[in-house]
DNA sequence: CATATAATTCTACAGTGTAGAATTATATGT
DNA sequence: ACATATAATTCTACACTGTAGAATTATATG
């Protein structure tokens, strides 16, 4: 009776046997994360790629630079504004581009709950700075000062990470898309129009 | 050379050895919370009481009952505001409380970093209708209309929550309290002065 | 005095991230 | 052509986590 339990090939393999890369790591990471709802751990991701959990840290430091990869790469995806200022329409154009957005980023959030700490602890500001610039654009045609814009993207971004938090804890595992909360959102785009000078 | 490791006396203690409680496991955890910044292990907590870790289960279910008796003890410590209605200087009163509510709600979810997800996954919702009431309370003279009371609290809860989330990730270990934005919270306080009719 | 119950410890399991060494294939230098 | 370095992988092992289950001892109850 030999032992007959996985035992791969050791060391490193032939050419042509496809290897593993970042890409493939990090895309079976966000298909296992969708799968789940969850995080996987470094054995499960290794299991699904039928690979050895070790194999994984060649191509990350630790799990930590995976999880800040990951959502480095999920974060390109959110809502991409339309050039309002030029659309004749633009009066009331940014309330319906500022739900996209935070729908969009909602979304994220919930598919990949989560990564929220994974985000907020990232040195690279990378992120909040790709929100932070769709988030200007958007509000151009109200003409606010520099300060008020800021003061309310700092209450909208934490408001929806406070959102997708409380979200992802109750976790009724409806497939229900989350929505914003469009009277909260009223409440603020209203509070954004009184002080609009455009 | 016998085995000369731990080895308390199996068995339920003698009545003058001064036994567990809920109590003091609860007070031992918050302590260690103080201490480290973050939940401790049930191992951790054990070994600061100075008792086999399974004698935690005795008094909870699992960890996350102890979490939960943990939250509730600690989110009656909130502000609790004065009767702001019969003060003199109530028009503008009413500011002052709000902050010290937020700040007192803030200083909390710092100091109990990690444990905001129990609080958001809790069944109970006595943590939420607490803040609530007294946000209520605070806002009555402005004699805001009852939906425009449940958009701003809800606005103002989750930005609460996401600015904690936010401060506990970046893991500066300096001592500074945390302080509510003032800038973000004048422009909150500000929309809901515009919406008021007292 | 037997039996039940209360309060504790011990052992053990399945899971986590990951350090360190062994292994094999390819690339590079002489 | 051969030695040596490097790239890519697997294996083993450690320290940690929560916690199920059984053993143990003291007290309460019939």
């Amino acid at each position: 009776m030999t032992k007959v339990v996985k035992q791969k090939q050791r060391g490193r393999p032939k050419q042509n046997a496809n290897s593993l890369t970042k890409q493939k790591i990090l895309l079976q990471a966000t298909a296992l994360q969708q799968e789940s709802g969850k995080v996987p751990s470094i054995r499960q991701l290794a299991a699904a790629l039928q690979v050895d959990p070790m194999a994984i840290y060649y191509y990350f430091d630790n799990k930590n630079a995976l999880l800040e990869a990951l959502t480095l790469t999920l974060i390109e995806g959110i809502y991409q504004p339309q050039a309002s200022e030029l659309d004749p329409l633009s009066n009331h154009f940014w309330k319906w581009e500022l739900t996209r957005l935070c729908e969009s980023y909602l979304l994220l959030l919930q598919q990949n709950a989560g990564l929220l700490t994974t985000l907020l602890s990232m040195k690279t500001h990378g992120p909040a700075e790709l929100f932070s610039q769709r988030f200007s654009l958007i509000l151009r045609p109200l003409n606010l000062s520099q300060e008020h814009i800021e003061q309310a993207l700092h209450l909208l971004v934490d408001y929806l990470h406070g959102f997708a938090l409380a979200v992802s804890c109750n976790k009724t595992e409806d497939p229900l898309t989350m929505r914003v909360d469009d009277k909260v959102m009223a409440f603020f785009v209203d509070a954004l129009a009184a002080k609009s000078t455009g």
